[in-house]
Order: structure tokens, then sequence, then C-alpha cells
RNA sequence: GGCCCUGUAGUUCAAUGGAUAGAACGGAAGUUUCCUAAACUUUAAAUGUAGGUUCGAUUCCUACCGGGGCUACCA
């Protein structure tokens, strides 16, 4: 069916010929939504009308308001304020609407089907190195809700994780632990595995920055210290085997990434995140060599007498990008390269986002640019969803101020909060300890991903650990609460014997609340679209808050299963079910899960 | 130096070029014989500076000032 705001955005062309006899564009008609603070549903804005009109805006949105009064019997009266014409749609046509959404499971969604686009979402893609921290939560929580709702929107979603599993830095952690971990193992510390692996990678930088000091005071500058430092060329050496396929370097390398990977898969579990399919860079580094050798022999790219091979981007306001060294290894960029012609070849994408922080801002441009010159014109399927750094009250995490905020410890911390607030509220007691630790969690989780999914994803954020963990206001919890209430109000009214059943005959007038509810939920469509093609989260947390709050006033004000009009009772009684359903569908695309009570 | 992002109440966040710039936290004052008070109601408080485009600018453009990032034969 057509939308309302369509349709008077057409019927006002209309109106425009035959008052004006002057043809404008339906596109060039405004109609928005009407200030909260004034009388009216839609608003059609007539400054603009004014040059055809040969008016005043006022008397031109007189006209304009007779006509489509005149045309449109949805609209019951309308009110016109300098250039505004502010048209209220009848109570018919809310509950009409309602009526036919009632029922919906996924209400505003649109279908996955066989002809559905194609979209990989890239997310997480951490190192093995290092355990998860509060930037890589931020990426998660975006990546996982983004796949979501552009899932919701009609896409084929494929959720993606690449882990960087090779290289210098895990070679690192691995000598380390040859040298000082007296064979130390996940099961035999009682560790994470992740942060067993972590704790000898931070152990590997301090003997190397030792050794540096101690080069360095003996005359060496700080730069050769840095390559000749005997702990970092062991390092390279321990590279150079694993390339070479060395079995026993191989073995460690195997067995200490399991370790992260068994630490990594619990950390995604606590966060509710999963992916369709991982991939290895120890699997994927050697891709893209090809790609720039044909570019070479094409002569889009070239060589610098050394022998390594660049892409001149200078054209582009960029500058040359080092693609293979001078020795014929590649470099990360050009893993990326194959990985994307690769993916290419996997899924014939129809889009490709990868979810990575806006530190690596230009690493994207270049690498749509060179696959371009490359001859690839799916690089423009190419989008990088650009985040904005998670900062501290204290400023940016650091590893070496100790600042970094772990991922698991930040979930401990706020599911103890939640306990702790929960046992205070009183509000937990007589449940089932399981449950008790259940809804603990869910509301933990749910402050956490909803703090951080508020924000527009590409702004920089401000992460403060006390606020975070506030259950009142903006928040995870209280949507979670509005939408556990309604639950409770529900099974009132089924002990009661009240079904809910509408029948649109008897409504006859709808309270301001009940009409503002209405018209949020009537916006849900769009707000979900507009999500999904800006990969914002962020809207739809904005979009339930709104909603959340209004059904709050709504329920101070409004009786459901006290109300002694039969109804009225059922009409309150659906929307409430509705809305519930609704919130839990909504906060279900970000990841956030509803008690049954709390 | 070059390139990119970003400046909104005390603080953290909103506002497809539209009306009197919204919330939340914090501050002040209220609401439980009534469906869960993790709620609701009332209240004070903000667009970095200067120009420009427009009927109309927080939004677009220019300059300046402030904050952040990138600018490796690292990943």
């Amino acid at each position: 069916m057509e939308r309302i705001e369509n349709r008077i955005a057409r019927i006002t062309a209309l109106a425009i010929h035959d008052l004006y006899n002057c043809e404008e564009k339906q596109e060039n008609i405004q109609v928005q939504s009407t200030r909260k603070d004034q009388n009216g549903d839609y608003t059609v804005v007539t400054f603009p009308l004014t040059r055809v009109s040969k008016k005043k805006p006022e008397e031109t949105g007189m006209e304009i308001g007779d006509y489509l009064r005149a045309h449109l019997p949805e609209i019951s009266g309308f009110e016109v304020i300098k250039g505004f014409l502010n048209l209220t749609l009848s109570d018919q046509f809310w509950v009409g609407f309602f009526e036919g959404i009632a029922d919906a499971t996924h209400y505003g969604h649109k279908m996955v089907t066989i002809d559905s686009p194609v979209v990989v979402v890239e997310y997480s893609s951490p190192n093995t190195n290092k355990p998860l921290h509060l930037g890589h939560i931020r990426n998660n929580l975006l990546g996982f809700a983004v796949s979501r709702i552009i899932a919701a929107s009609g896409n084929d979603v494929k959720m993606v994780n690449l882990v960087n599993d090779r290289g210098i830095h895990i070679c690192k952690s691995m000598l380390a632990w040859q040298k000082w971990g007296n064979g130390i193992t996940p099961e035999s510390s009682g560790m994470k595995g992740d942060k067993l692996v972590g704790e000898f990678y931070i152990r590997f930088d301090k003997e190397y920055k030792i050794e540096l000091k101690e080069l360095i005071s003996n005359g060496l500058t700080e730069e050769k210290a840095k390559v000749e430092a005997p702990i970092i060329r062991k390092a390279q050496e321990m590279l150079l085997k694993w390339e070479n396929n060395d079995p026993e370097t191989i073995e460690l390398w195997t067995r200490m990434n399991n370790w992260v990977y068994a630490g990594f898969e619990k950390t995604y579990r606590q966060l509710g995140v999963s992916f369709d399919k991982f991939y290895y860079e120890s699997e994927t580094y050697k891709l893209g060599k090809d790609l720039v050798t044909t570019g070479l022999d094409s002569g889009v790219l070239f060589r610098k007498e050394d022998g390594s091979a660049w892409a001149d981007l200078t054209a582009d306001g960029l500058d040359q990008k080092l693609l293979l060294r001078s020795d014929g290894t590649s470099v990360y960029m050009t893993q990326d390269l194959g990985t994307a012609h690769q993916r290419y070849q996997e899924f014939a994408f129809d889009r490709h986002i990868y979810v990575v922080g806006n530190e690596q801002d230009y690493h994207f441009k270049v690498l749509k640019l060179v696959l371009k010159k490359l001859g690839f014109s799916w690089a423009d399927k190419l989008y990088h969803l650009s985040y904005g750094m998670v900062e501290l009250p204290h400023g940016r995490m650091k590893s070496r101020e100790g600042t970094v905020v772990d991922a698991d410890d930040l979930i401990t911390e706020m599911i103890d909060t939640a306990r702790k607030v929960s046992l205070e509220l009183g509000k937990l007691e007589g449940f089932p300890p399981e449950e008790k630790e259940m809804v603990n969690y869910r509301i933990a989780l749910g402050a956490l991903k909803y703090y951080i999914l508020k924000v527009d994803p590409q702004k920089t954020m401000m992460f403060n650990p006390e606020e975070s963990i506030d259950f009142n206001g903006n928040t995870g919890p209280f949507i979670q609460y509005t939408c556990v209430r309604i639950r409770s109000v529900e099974r009132k009214a089924a002990e009661s014997g009240i079904t809910g059943v509408i029948n649109l005959s008897q409504v006859q007038e709808l309270d301001p609340s009940e009409h503002d509810l209405l018209k949020r939920i009537y916006q849900y469509p769009d707000i979900l679209e507009e999500a999904g093609r800006s990969l914002s989260p962020a809207l739809l947390a904005n979009y339930f808050y709104e909603l959340v709050k209004e059904y709050n006033h709504f329920y101070q004000f409004c009786p459901i299963v006290k109300e002694p009009d039969q109804a009225k009772r059922n009409f309150r009684l659906a929307l409430s079910r509705f809305i519930a359903n609704h919130i839990e569908d909504g906060m279900g695309l970000l990841g956030i899960d509803i008690p049954d009570r709390m």
C-alpha cells in the first residue's frame, strides 16, 4: 500500500496542477512529520510553492489544504501556520493501519529471497596475539548489528571474519613462550588462551625494550638497535621458518593459535556475535601477488630499480603505494587485493562491507583505487564502514600506559554491577538462581550494547565505564524494562481472560498517547530502511528509545487490563502486545535480548 | 607540511536545508491504597569564530580556531 506521505505529495502535485495550472514534480514537494508541539500529523512545506502559486504562503497553504481534504478521505482537518500546512489524519486511518499490522511477526522487515542482493560483511578480524578489547567490542557490535539490519532490509548477508593469525607479531609471542613459558598452557594455568598468549606478547616487548636500551647505551643508533636486537632477529628467523613450513614451528604456532581461538570463541559467545565463515591470513597472505604481476604486465603498476612494485596514485591525490617489496614478498595491501578478488569469485557479491576503524580510511581508499586500476569494475561495490575510535575519560586506550579495557573484564564488570543493582532494588526476589543469572547477563549486555550502538558509528565516542553501567534513562535496560512490563500486563490479562482481539468499528476515539504510538510505529519501515542504507544502528536505537518513552507515557495514563470499556481495553492490549513484539524484534537487530521478567 | 574526520546544555548523545535546536545523566521540585517506581510529571541550562549561498543554515560552501586520525619495503 502506498505510504500516506507519498499520497499527500502526489495529491499536492495534482492540487498545484489544478489550482495554479503548473507542473510540480512529486519529489519536489516536501512532506514531513509534523513537529510534536504543533497540531497535525504531516506537514506540507509551502514556502517553496509560493513560487508557482504567486500567493502568500498562508493563502497557498489554505488552498492546498482545502484541495487535499476534498481529495484525501484520511485527512480529518488542517491548520496553516506561516509556510506550513499541518494535516491531521483521522483516528480511523491510524486504527486501520494498526489492524493491518497487529499480527505481524517481523513488522517492517523485507524478506530475503533468492533474488536478494548478496552482501558480504567482514568484521571483527582480530590479531591472535592480543585479547579483544573495548575497540573490538565496538567493531563486533557494529558488524553484527549492521548485518542484522541489512538482512532485515532484504539482503542476503554473509558475515565473515578474517583472522590475522600470522606474521612477525605472532612469532614474538611464540618466541617468548619458548623462552620463558616453561611449558605453561591454558589448562595448567587456568588462564583463558588469548590472555595467556597476550601475556607472552607483552613479555616479548618488555625484553625487546631492555635489549634496545642496552644497545643504545653501547653506542648504537635507535634505528640500528631496533633491527639488530638479538630477540627481534630471533623472531625474524622464526617467521622465516614458519614460511618454510618448519614442522616444529608450525606445530607451536598451531597449538598457540588454538588456545587463542578457544578464548575468542568464549568472548564472541558472551557478546552474542557470530560468523558465517572464517578466513585466516595464513591461508590468504600469498593472494594478490598474481594480480600485481598482471598489473605490472599491463603497465598500470610499475617497478622501481630495486625491483619493488608500486601503484602510482598521485593523479588521484594520493601517494605512491608499495605492493611488493624488493625481495618479492607482499605487504598487507597486496593480500587485501587478493582476498577481495577471492571473495568476489566466491560470492559474486553486490556489496562488500568492511567494518574497520577510521584509522584505516587511507588503506581502503587505496585498496579500491588499485583494484579499479587493475580493471575490476566491482571495486565500486567495496565499502569501508569506517567507525570512530572509542576514547576513555582520560584519553585513548594505550597499551603502554595500561589503559586498555579488556573485553572479558568489561563484560564481567557489567554483569557484577547488574547483579548488585538487581539485588539493591529487590527486583529478582524469588527468581530461580539460573534465571537470576540470565536476567543479569541480559541486562548487562543490553546496557553495554545499547550504550555503544546508540552513537553514530562514524563518530569518535566516549566510553565512560560508570555511565555505561547506568540502567536509567536512555539505556538498554530502560528499553528492556518497558518490554518486560508489557509481558507482565499480558500475563495479567490472560489470567483475567482478556484476549486483545481488536474490532475496528468499535474503536471510536484515540487517546493522544495512543495516537503518538501509532504514528511512531508507522514511521518504522522508513527508519529501518534508512538504518540499512546508512549502515547506522544508532537510528534504530534512537527510534526504539522514542517509542519506549512514548509507551511509558501511555502506560502511566491509560489503564489496560483495568480499563472498563471492553473495546478500548482490547485495543490497548493488542497495541501493547504489538509493541512488545516490535521491541523484541528491533532489539534483536541490535543483538540485545529481552528477559521474560526483570 | 599534505590528506581525512570532528566541534551542539556542566557531561554523554539527537536533530533527510524548515517552525520555539530535542533527550539522558547530573542539579531543583513532585507522583506508589491503582497493570513491575529499573517508571512517570514539572523545571533551569547549548549550536567554537567570521563570512557566503538560500524565502529559511546546527545542517551546504570558504577562512580561521580547537580536538582526533592517517601519511612505513609494519600489520
